[in-house]
DNA sequence: AAGAGTCCCTAACGTCCGTTAGGTTGTCCT
DNA sequence: AGGACAACCTAACGGACGTTAGGGACTCTT
């Protein structure tokens, strides 16, 4: 008998469940009770598919960084400036667009105990990689050392427009990936003049 | 007898693990029981101080808001790059260098069960009704309606910060602001030019 | 037809949680 | 001296947690 539109497996509903209640909840307060119930299983059946809970959110946080490579090696500019626009504007995409996982690292990674952080450094850090690498493309004169700084800064207004932004406001996410990246580019100083000393 | 160095009462010594504990482990994670041992007494005692775990998290994250503005409102500088660069400062400050009230606050907010969260969003607003004034002082031209999201990305970046900073590592807290401040005003660009499209 | 493997269930385990009732001690006020 | 009150204790409650053992139903392979 054919399946109409493929049910999802529960595994995948599982991890589906999980990334969503880690972004209301993060880790402690997100049970595998509640996992269970949103993908329509019981309890004990989650360890048909995962050895233990942290096993389970490991799985969440790789498929979250995961999700933000993929976004990032899909950007095709080349031309500087574009190239630093369109993948502010994959992140922000990975953030919004493509479900709950990286909304879920980034704002769970810290509520995570030690252990299920530690398993998940390695592919953080080549994503890590990836951006220090585009800003010593783009940024030339920016010293190799200050390259890091400068990427947790863009980092960290990226990354906590999860905490305010809304698709359903009257911003897009263009708009917004556009905002960001000229304030990091040529600040707040280029359009709006500082009012000068009395 | 004169007390030497005043024994720091129980209340807040309970106040001060709460926070210390918000950072490293989120609300959820965060027991009474663990917070009584820390502060010496048993988990029962807590309840002559807090009505409930909700109570006593609420006037933590309070507290940390508390902290912020009393640090943005001991800002002297009146021309206008300074003051920014001050209260930056301040914020940084804030995070850093007075308890982790605002740390804990920064950090495990968004831990909080939406009740908790409610009862802080008149302080919290305040703080930001605080910074939008700033903006609107020191930047005349910015449209008011750009104040918030402006300040909401410079928020990430200062606030990020407690994910990587160390009072200890070779950044002070003052060049990590000076860096912020020219980088929210400036941009990337000023000092350090794009790659010429080739 | 038999066996293996997948997917899920029920029922329970030991543990820890927030919270409460009631008691003890010490200090201060009158 | 006596009462009030603050600060803490012990001991327990009901409930929820992560986890496990063992079994049922189904599909696929041989």
């Amino acid at each position: 008998m054919a399946e109409p539109a493929a049910p999802a497996p529960g595994r995948q509903r599982v991890l589906d469940a999980a990334a969503e209640r880690l972004v209301e909840q993060g880790y402690a307060a997100t049970t595998l009770r509640q996992l269970a119930a949103d993908a329509g299983i019981k309890a004990g059946s989650v360890y048909h598919h995962f050895a233990s809970k942290e096993d389970l959110f490991i799985a969440v946080f790789n498929r979250g960084i995961e999700v933000m490579v993929e976004a990032f090696d899909r950007v095709e500019a080349v031309e500087p400036l574009e190239r630093l626009g369109a993948h502010v504007r994959a992140h922000l995409g990975a953030l919004f667009e493509h479900g709950s996982y990286t909304a879920a690292h980034v704002t769970a990674f810290f509520t995570a105990p030690p252990e299920v952080r530690a398993e998940v450094v390695p592919q953080r850090d080549e994503y890590e990689h990836r951006w220090n690498d585009l800003l010593a493309d783009v940024f030339p004169d920016l010293p190799a050392d200050r390259r890091p700084l400068t990427r947790l800064l863009l980092f960290g207004s990226m990354n906590t427009t999860i905490e305010w932004f809304h698709l359903s406001g009257s911003l897009s996410l263009d708009d917004l990936a556009a905002i960001i990246t000229s304030q990091f580019v040529d600040g707040i100083h280029a359009s709006h003049p500082i009012r000068s000393a009395r």
